[in-house]
DNA sequence: ACTGAAATTCTAGCACCGCTAGCGCATCTG
DNA sequence: CAGATGCGCTAGCGGTGCTAGAATTTCAGT
């Protein structure tokens, strides 16, 4: 059974190694940039191979997108732990939302903006994702007051990708952007 | 010279077809459906044809987009001169913004999500689009308080945008978007 | 150790995309 | 009526995601 293992060990190491050149070329050059073609010439193998481990060009974004849900939500995680009142720790997750977006874009944009096939607002939908939904959750919960909290995290959750979209797509005066998010916080601590 | 003003009509005409013809197949096929053949072929001239009225695909885009813009802009008119106080006001630009974007999927797609050769937050933007923003603007002037007004127009047009991004692509609660747009203009009213 | 079967990877190709070079025809000018 | 001009066409380029089927490698049974 020690060769079959060693089988199984190989097509997983190159599974994880057409996610993270998916991930990298993204982030390098855009998503545009990663073509079945130039994904199966980075890895070393021939086109079809891809279609072996993964649907297609969607599914490996979605991979993609869900290892960003997981990487949002320890980020969200850190910054709500690390707030000692509760407007703080949702001041705190909103900069951490927004500076993650930053830091990531191509990533961002496979997590929320393309990759449809992927469920969300739904028990289905990737435990990192909802993990993350959690932790917005949770600091929103003790400002909640009336509000649902469901319907307050959404919203908040709503504006801060609005203010994230438009920034990246240069729809925004740059200069203000900052004040921008300042605000959105603002009017949802007090 | 009525000869030349009848080819010049006539060729007016046509580029209007093209563009009428583009936003009529993304609102009932989506954007992916209106590629250059399936254009040609819809106004029954070759695809070259395409290339004499516009620099490419985006180009077409971004007319459509503009046409949107006009249009937002005499709804947002409409909403904000219809209130009887600024409270009301934003209510209702609110909505109506939300609205529109629910209506014209596809055209809130080219003016807000895709085409991004259009310059935006700056005078060199289509006069529709700086009108649609200014009818936000007047909005929410009177509320502006100590905040900047551009910073809290951006703001609230980044809420809106970012719900309604959320919600067409389904990433959402559909059963809870309603509340969650009140929730929103609530706490830009508050 | 060898041969037939099974699994895996490759080559080659399909139908489509945006876009363009350059030919052919119709129209206008002298 | 001949030549020049401009317009729309056919055909094609290099690219896309994806797949059928050949070819190769690996395994299993005698």
């Amino acid at each position: 059974m020690s060769i079959q293992a060693r089988k199984e060990r190989e097509r997983a190491e190159r599974e994880r190694r057409i996610i993270t050149t998916a991930r990298e070329l993204a982030e390098a050059e855009g998503w545009d940039a990663v073509t079945t073609r130039r994904l199966a010439a980075e890895i070393e193998y021939s086109q079809p191979v891809l279609y072996s481990h993964f649907k297609g060009l969607d599914a490996i974004m979605a991979v993609v997108a869900v290892e960003g849900f997981a990487e949002l939500a320890q980020l969200l995680h850190e910054a709500r732990v690390g707030a000692t009142t509760p407007e703080q720790a949702v001041e705190r997750v909103g900069r951490a939302y927004s500076d993650f977006a930053d830091a990531h874009p191509a990533l961002y944009e496979a997590m929320f903006i393309r990759a449809v096939d992927l469920p969300f607002a739904t028990p289905q939908a990737p435990e990192a994702l909802q993990a993350g939904y959690g932790e917005l959750r949770e600091a929103m919960s003790p400002l909640a007051g009336d509000d649902n909290v469901d319907v307050l995290t959404e919203t908040f959750w709503g504006g801060l990708h609005g203010m994230v979209t438009l920034q990246r797509s240069r729809r925004l005066n740059p200069s203000t952007y900052g004040a921008c998010i300042d605000l959105l916080i603002k009017r949802f601590i007090g």
